[in-house]
RNA sequence: GCGCGCUUAGCUCAGUUGGUAGAGCAUCGUCUUGACGUGACGAGGGUCGUAGGUUCGAAUCCUGCAGCGCGCACCA
């Protein structure tokens, strides 16, 4: 107990106690900044150390720092101190997200419930000003949160995918892509997301599985062919029926040609004949509306029909008969149903499951609608100015796909683990062009104006009067895109020429439910404007969820916060709890009983080197010649010699193993592999067998115990130090002659 | 429909290139031994989802099946 322990020379007095990691983290923290040490630039390397670069996955600027955050935290520091310990240019370079649309969805839902305020009685203006305010407050606090982790940022290069910098290298891209023809401005069905009232792409769009009605009817009694369809009031805007080619039942009606009046509104239909239609699915015919249904859409490209919207942005209907113009679909639907029944006209109507479409940020029902947007073109032919990518040669023809395939398929980036290569190559197979224009307000302005029939793109307003700016601002993505280059200069030559050593950067460290939002976007934007990689590797952890395997939710309300957890625990027991058995890729739960194992573990680590320094105290290195007991075989002299070896070779060949396991990106089993090193060999078996040796009134051999066991404990310090660095700056500050040194600048065992 | 992952001790999970299973927590027993009771020592507990195959040998490789989960597509 700690009252029971008696002051020892040369010992300092927090060791009389058990560890104080709230007494300790902050300090040592502020020790860590002010050695300017997280900036490489400051680290005293010889001018041909490798570089070794990573850049933060920027959070939401609006974020709290949750348990997801606190793994990426945990898991990219370990690599940063690691590759510092290493002697690598260790950069890791910090930044948060604008997150366009899920930052305007926090504030504006901040004003409506404090003022009752929507954007619109706000304007443009003033809602970005209160989002400005929101972010700057949101952002000091999200800072801290990462300070508080441990995390060894260099905060001088600290970047905001919406600051000034980062605006220029998204004008830039975007010009470059504009004149290169991959960026195009199109009238084509997007997915319309009717609560934020705005486009969103593919990948923002969650799917549900609701139960809803099958209508089969037919439009009229004259028309021969019945449909289904779980969206009735859609009908108004068809202009075909497709069935398959080869269905031997419509083979005749083919070409043909129908005119009737639906629910009020006049409609003309041509029997089409399209692989696409499913022949045993309800009737085997389908009615096509190509203005509100992305595949109709693409079959009306294909067959030259007419597009023809009848649901505005609201979701409200735009044409048909009382009841059903200017009504929200749901009611028009009804209204559409009724009407069939009353016409005679519906012939089957059945309850089935299906996927609904919902917008990832709001929730709103996606309404596919016909507009006007910009486009990245991903199938384009073009030509690449430069490449260092094998299989790509500079000024050849090549599509954006074709990149984003080369990177990985090449070798150039790889991605662990492995099986996510497949889900990346999956992704791209399917991909379309990419809706980047927002009609959000907060965001990166589309850097086009507009003069009457005049278009132009440019990095600033174009000279003369009457030029107006594209409204919309760009998918967030786009920035985010950017990121491993923004962050180091790019597009100004002389200032990304210095920082040149860093890109491709080493490695990305992030969420997999990232791998296509960023990964693949970043890939995209990289190979293109640089003709390299973004990174050479990239390590995805995965989800955490809670200790009954939940999702952690608002709604839930089981958030564990991490904040919490470092008062109680400290910083290194939450990072090891998310670090030990945590695989590339797989799904955790967190436990708070694991968090405190750790702290348990720290206060042993405490308490192994309270009783090393002990019992050393007597021992001066420096001050006697140094004992090279190696050597020393003879037996009565010097009788623990072979244990001794025995000690140290297995305490080098562990360290090897975790050399090796870190090396290969298996964090979790160099981790492992020290606690359990740490606790059962040195805690358990040597320190129990060197109590006699310290108490030996044989000379020699007390001193070669003192002197391998400082040895190892110094060398172990050093290696848990990416995993627990406070713990291990703070005994690393009480070994031997190192008070003026800091441990995380020292050099990696081996 | 296509693809992927998981299934190991009561619970949560490790097990890196194949050599007859490990950790944490939980349970039980012993120990006021001067680093630590936030501890030590020890015990119980697993036919490694299932059926086959390859192999001298498989939790580990292959195939089928089942349950759970995920991604993509479809979703008229």
């Amino acid at each position: 107990m700690a009252d029971n322990l008696k002051p020892v020379p040369g010992l300092p007095d927090k060791f009389l106690k058990p560890y104080d990691s709230v007494g300790t983290e902050d300090r040592v923290y502020e020790a860590w900044e002010k050695s300017g040490f997280f900036n490489p630039d400051n680290l005293k390397l010889p001018s041909d150390a490798k570089p070794f670069s990573m850049v933060l996955p920027p959070p939401n600027v609006t974020g709290q720092l949750h348990m997801g955050s606190a793994m990426m935290l945990a898991i990219e520091d370990v690599l940063t101190r690691y590759k510092r310990l290493r002697g690598y240019r260790a950069l890791w370079l910090p930044g948060t997200d604008h997150a366009a649309i899920a930052t305007q969805v926090v504030v504006e839902k901040k004003i409506q419930k404090e003022e009752g305020k929507s954007r619109y009685d706000l304007g443009r203006e003033e809602l970005l000003r209160r989002i400005g305010t929101h972010v700057s407050e949101t952002h000091d606090v999200i800072i801290k949160q990462m300070r508080k982790m441990g995390a060894s940022l260099d905060w001088s290069r600290e970047a905001f995918t919406l600051d000034e910098p980062r605006n220029l290298a998204v004008r830039t891209a975007f010009k470059r892509m504009y004149d290169d023809g991959l960026i195009y401005r199109g009238y084509r069905v997007v997915n319309w997301d009717p609560k934020g009232q705005t486009t969103i792409s593919d990948d923002e769009i969650e799917y549900e599985t609701r139960k809803t009605k099958l209508y089969t009817f037919k439009y009229a009694a004259h028309i021969p062919i019945s449909i289904s369809t779980t969206r009735p009031e859609t009908k108004l805007g068809d202009t075909a029926i497709a069935v398959h080619p080869d269905d031997p039942r419509y083979q005749a009606l083919i070409g043909q040609e129908f005119e009737a009046t639906f629910a009020g509104e006049p409609i003309k239909l041509k029997v089409i004949a399209d692989q696409a239609v499913e022949k045993d699915f309800g009737t085997g015919a389908l009615g096509v509306t190509p203005a509100h249904s992305m595949i109709d859409w693409e079959m009306a490209e294909r067959h030259h029909l007419p597009l023809k919207p009848v649901i505005n942005e609201y979701g409200k209907m735009i044409v048909g008969q009382e009841g059903v113009r200017d009504k929200k679909t749901t009611e028009a639907r009804e209204a559409v149903v009724a009407w069939l029944k009353e016409n005679g006209l519906l012939e089957k109507e059945e309850e089935i499951e299906h996927n609904v479409s919902l917008a990832q940020r709001t929730g709103g029902l996606i309404e596919p609608l016909p507009k006007l947007q910009w486009f990245v073109a991903v199938n384009k032919p073009f030509k690449l100015k430069h490449s260092s990518i094998p299989g790509l040669v500079a000024g050849t023809e090549t599509t954006l796909k074709e990149m984003m395939k080369l990177a990985v398929a090449s070798g150039e980036t790889s991605i662990i683990p492995d099986r996510f290569q497949k889900i990346y190559f999956n992704w791209i197979e399917n991909l379309r062009d990419w809706c980047v224009s927002r009609q959000i307000w907060y965001g990166h302005r589309v850097p086009v104006w507009y003069r009457g029939q005049e278009v132009h793109c440019d990095l600033i307003a174009p000279d003369g009067e009457g030029w107006r700016q594209d409204e919309d601002t760009l998918d967030t993505w786009f920035s985010s895109g950017l990121w491993t280059f923004s962050t180091l200069g790019w597009p100004d030559e002389a200032a990304f020429e210095k920082m040149r050593q860093y890109h491709p950067t080493t490695v990305l460290e992030t969420g997999s439910d990232l791998i296509f939002f960023w990964v693949a976007r970043m890939i995209l934007m990289t190979t293109y404007l640089l003709g390299e990689v973004p990174f050479r590797t990239v390590y995805m952890h995965g989800l955490v969820r809670d200790n009954k395997g939940r999702k952690i939710s608002k709604s839930l309300g089981n958030n564990i916060d991490p904040l919490d957890m470092i008062a109680k625990y400290g910083a290194d027991a939450v990072r090891m709890s998310l670090i030990v058995g945590v695989g590339p890729g797989s799904e955790s739960k967190i436990d708070e009983q694991k968090i405190k194992a750790y702290k348990l573990f720290a206060n042993k680590i405490w308490n192994i080197t309270r009783f090393i320094l002990t019992n050393t105290a007597d021992f001066k290195k420096a001050q006697s010649p140094v004992i090279d007991w190696r050597n020393i075989e003879n037996q009565e002299a010097y009788p623990s010699r072979k244990i001794h070896l025995a000690w140290l070779q297995e305490f080098e060949s562990t360290l090897q193993d975790i050399t090796t396991d870190m090396e290969n990106f298996r964090f979790y089993l160099a981790a492992e592999k020290l606690y359990h090193y740490t606790w059962h060999t040195l805690a358990d078996k040597i320190l129990e067998e060197s109590k006699p040796m310290f108490s030996s009134n044989n000379p020699l051999e007390k001193a070669a115990t003192q002197d391998l066991l400082l040895s190892i404990l110094t060398r172990l310090t050093i290696a848990l130090h990416p995993f627990m660095p406070f713990i291990t700056e703070e005994i690393w500050s009480a070994l031997p002659g190192n008070d003026q040194s800091l441990l995380m600048v020292q050099h990696w065992p081996e």
